[in-house]
DNA sequence: CTGAAAGCGCTTACAG
DNA sequence: CTGAAAGCGCTTACAG
């Protein structure tokens, strides 16, 4: 059996109140009994119980984290800014995801209210309004980032899209862009429906005819089936906008199926930015969402709102860019001379 | 303040053990009283508190998974495989990284007897063998796929990567290649380093040249650097194997970049099969490690390991399989055609 | 600067 | 089938 604060105190010839004291870094210690009771505590390999902790303080020091999936590298760098922003207060984070499952769900809003965690940032959009004034109601600060108003212990991060995506439209059309099509996330999701719409005005604004305008789960496999409705029209778009950047590679893997090259005959543009937006080919041009940001944003959301007397909610607002990529024209042109070779020739091309 | 358990007692009119043998759901208890407390409980939004129970059960109900860093997408089935088979089990996970700083790792160790965890996955090597002893110490059992023996509370689990290698090595001298490059994982690693020599013998025993053989760091950035100086050399080899598929498309990036059209005129190889590595271009001919199956694995060993009077470790084998992937030859011919046509005709290759 | 004691919210033999 | 009581391992006023 592990040691107790009791066995470390009898060892040191303290009280545990003593050695909790000095393991709490209470500063009316001496010296020397601090010493002793390290080195008991050293002697002993001696560990603290979190448990037992956290049951005594009478609050957890733990903030929740829910996201999705965490196979979706769009939660990664959330994950990594919430953290360490966490970490660097002293606090824990219990990461939990839904798994877009809503018997999941359910226990991830029980495992945050049995774990009396603090506050919460919810990242997914599986957690409706209900939920989160479940939480609210046990004391828990929540921090969403899905355009809902900031009230009594709750604040919101408005993503603004705007900006990306106007910059994106203006991208298009100055290459002289003229039918896009448009493949938002799914519709439940209100984000998602948020920038179709966006999307939808600001290319009608500048006189690109959004057409068709559909709509796919954000995984690569829906989008693949997604497009095929689009290319199979008689008059094809040139450019398609994705609603995130795993429906954008999606896209390009049907396209190229289909035989379709990107982006000499169809453009292809994401949202999010994920690391993998820039390994693909060609390289995707997206709107960077600047997800390290949120969840640093978020974790700072939920201090503020805990630190506040009337536990006020309030509005912060992250900005999105336009990332544009090609291939490196030298590069590119290189290449494809080689295999222009290669196909004359009849070469070896073996795994062409 | 949340309720407690004596606020449903007296609500249901019963006593304190009673209702948590209810939400123990402990058999003898009369249907009628059951009735009571689960009202009382709906109606006061009743949640156990999970540190007083942990306390008070004396064993946490944890499990732990220590990986490297969250962004790895190395680690994403790895996760769902564990968290799956702990979930099913009525177990919770605690997911630590330690974003291989010395520093994190520790505090690692120390969440996880904090924590009180009943088992720990170890699937990272920032964990040395002192830091295994000192988690079996505290009677921690601990799985591993480190290639260290089984011992008490020790069981590990072997990936075994001849399968793989020899397929793929056969794979390579049956395209008619003779000179194979190299680019191991970092040498500190020690996989990484059987994995290597695994390589080089496999090599040499099918005629083939290995040379050069060299290693980088577990990501995109550090490979495209490390392949720099291999293509700087007079004799290129047609084949470079990667240490993992990260590796090999941080090779691919900086092959492009250098004007080598993959594969035909060198070829790449990766490990893992990360889910991204059919997205790249060309896809990714790789050899897949079963990692969701590593994950359960993992924790059923944990669950025996801890079950046995003895607690024996035991030695587990995953076996791994080459990948083959290539284009569809008709897509990328169709598409080749096209390019070539607009370079001869100087069309709009606006974003080429 | 330190100790004795109460208490955090549960669970579980023990007794009935 | 149910309750009173002890105990899980900490922390923290309170007192000195």
């Amino acid at each position: 059996m592990a040691h107790t604060m009791h066995d470390v105190a009898r060892r040191a010839g303290v009280s545990p109140a003593t050695v909790s004291r000095v393991l709490s870094k209470n500063p009316y210690i001496s010296a020397e009994t601090t010493n002793r009771v390290l080195s008991a505590v050293k002697e002993l390999h001696y560990h603290r119980n979190v448990h037992a902790r956290r049951l005594a303080i009478g609050k957890s020091d733990l903030f929740g984290l829910v996201i999705s999936e965490i196979a979706n590298p769009f939660f990664s760098e959330i994950i990594r800014g919430f953290q360490s922003a966490a970490w660097d207060r002293g606090f824990d984070v219990l990461l939990l995801n839904t798994e877009y499952n809503p018997e999941r769900t359910q226990s991830v809003v029980r495992k945050l209210i049995e774990n009396d965690v603090r506050g919460v940032a919810v990242m997914t959009s599986s957690l409706d309004s209900d939920v989160i004034q479940t939480l609210t109601r046990e004391g828990i600060a929540v921090v969403l980032s899905n355009l809902s108003a900031p009230d009594r212990l709750v604040s919101n991060i408005t993503i603004d899209y705007g900006r990306g995506l106007s910059q994106a439209i203006e991208h298009i059309a100055s290459l002289g862009h003229r039918r896009a099509a448009v493949i938002a996330g799914p519709p439940s999701n209100q984000t998602a429906a948020n920038i179709a719409t966006a999307l939808v005005d600001g290319l009608k604004q500048r006189g690109l005819d959004p057409d068709p305008v559909t709509h796919s789960a954000y995984n690569v496999e829906a989008a693949a089936e997604a497009v095929k409705a689009i290319v199979s029209t008689k008059r094809t778009p040139t450019v398609i906008f994705c609603g995130s950047d795993l429906i954008a590679m999606g896209v390009m893997v049907a396209l190229e199926q289909a035989g379709i090259d990107v982006p000499s005959e169809i453009s292809v543009i994401g949202i999010d930015d994920i690391a993998f937006s820039y390994l693909v080919r060609p390289p995707l041009t997206t709107i960077r969402v600047p997800r390290e940001d949120l969840g640093v944003t978020s974790f700072k959301a939920l201090n503020k709102l805990l630190k506040q007397k009337r536990n006020r909610g309030d509005e912060y607002v992250i900005e999105t860019e336009l990332v544009i990529r090609k291939s490196t024209a030298a590069a590119r042109t290189s290449l494809l001379r080689k295999k222009i070779e290669a196909l004359k020739t009849g070469s070896k091309l073996q795994n062409l």
